[in-house]
DNA sequence: GAAAGTCTTGACCGATTGGTACAGACTCGA
DNA sequence: TCGAGTCTGTACCAATCGGTCAAGACTTTC
């Protein structure tokens, strides 16, 4: 049939993403979100339905995207290697250019996981997922005697989580590098026990 | 002079911060707000200003309650008993009534932090207070032998206040009481090593 | 080339935003 | 008792909010 849309749909819902994430969801007004994907407000509404549903499918593409990434870990030869691996590039990430913007998902939980019970559900998902990755990662290296056999890998990957959030709210919020630094070699302390 | 305020201007800050800290700054409306502090919008320009001077005033009422308690560690026989004590505290709070208001400052820092400036230094000064109370703690119960030589204060310090931010994250993203004492767990091993 | 169908544009909507202004209620000192 | 001075309640403000809709631009199929 007739007409292909004049923009491409990803890539406007990336714009989307970058606007939400680095304004939040009611910090963006439409005008801004509208400005920064490039489109038209009719093209909008027809094309994704509504600000909310906006929101909703740039979450789910930040989440699947870092996740397809997160659990290419598994397939890692060695585990532990893999986890230290991904602690520092997290780190990495929290000191680099996009320090200030710290983690949508986070982000998200602490604006609107309170208010919207299906960024609720979703955001508590992603963190079980998450904590899970961490978990297998962990008895992984259990099992290959790569970290302690008194290591309890749930509540270790609990605190791997913990850690994790709190250095990205610490990014957002704009400290130094060191402290960062910091955080992340607690993290690795945190596999020896 | 004539005439006293109506109401308690204490009292309705109170009132205030509790509405910012469950709703966020820009996700509680003026109208709201002064539902909340039960006050016309006469009453509250003539007394306050404007909302983001409330959004101050709230923040650093907050501050300054929880710092007069957390400060008051350092006169305890026992730092690390203090310290145990403290993150149990934290910990019970994550999964009391409140839980899923989380950290009023950790709720600023993720959603005003990279937009307004006071709030940001506001923040980043209150994070290194915190990480400084951490450390002097740790310094204490190093000299005492209640903590390994080998223990970096610094960076545990660091690492104790990532561990509790990202507790408050996820007690206001809405996890289950288990996920806090694991992380509580974590954080009283981190003196371990 | 005309009909059919989809896309973009921009005018428009009522509601709500944070903030101002002022009349009137009130309490004080003289 | 009567200003003087302060507080409260509310009408009002322009601006912006998220969202709708219809007119027209455009490409395709017949």
């Amino acid at each position: 049939m007739p007409w292909e849309k004049q923009f491409d749909q990803n890539h406007a819902l990336e714009l989307a993403m970058e606007a939400f994430w680095s304004g939040g969801y009611e910090g963006t007004s439409m005008t801004e979100l509208l400005d920064s994907m490039g489109i038209q407000k009719g093209s909008f509404y027809a094309t994704y339905g509504s600000k909310h549903q906006v929101l909703i499918d740039a979450l789910e593409n930040y989440v699947s995207d870092r996740f397809s990434r997160f659990e290419a870990l598994l397939d890692e030869p060695s585990p532990r290697t893999a986890l230290e691996k991904h602690l520092r590039m997290i780190a990495a990430d929290a000191c680099g250019s996009g320090r200030d913007l710290g983690c949508f998902v986070v982000n998200m939980a602490i604006e609107q996981s309170p208010k919207d019970d299906v960024i609720r559900s979703f955001v508590l998902k992603t963190f079980e997922r998450h904590e899970g990755l961490y978990r297998r990662l962990l008895e992984s290296a259990k099992s290959k005697g790569e970290v302690a056999a008194a290591l309890d890998p749930r509540s270790v990957a609990r605190g791997l989580l913990s850690l994790v959030i709190g250095m990205r709210v610490l990014a957002r919020a704009g400290v130094k590098p060191g402290m960062i630094e910091s955080i992340r070699d607690q993290a690795l302390k945190m596999l020896n026990d």
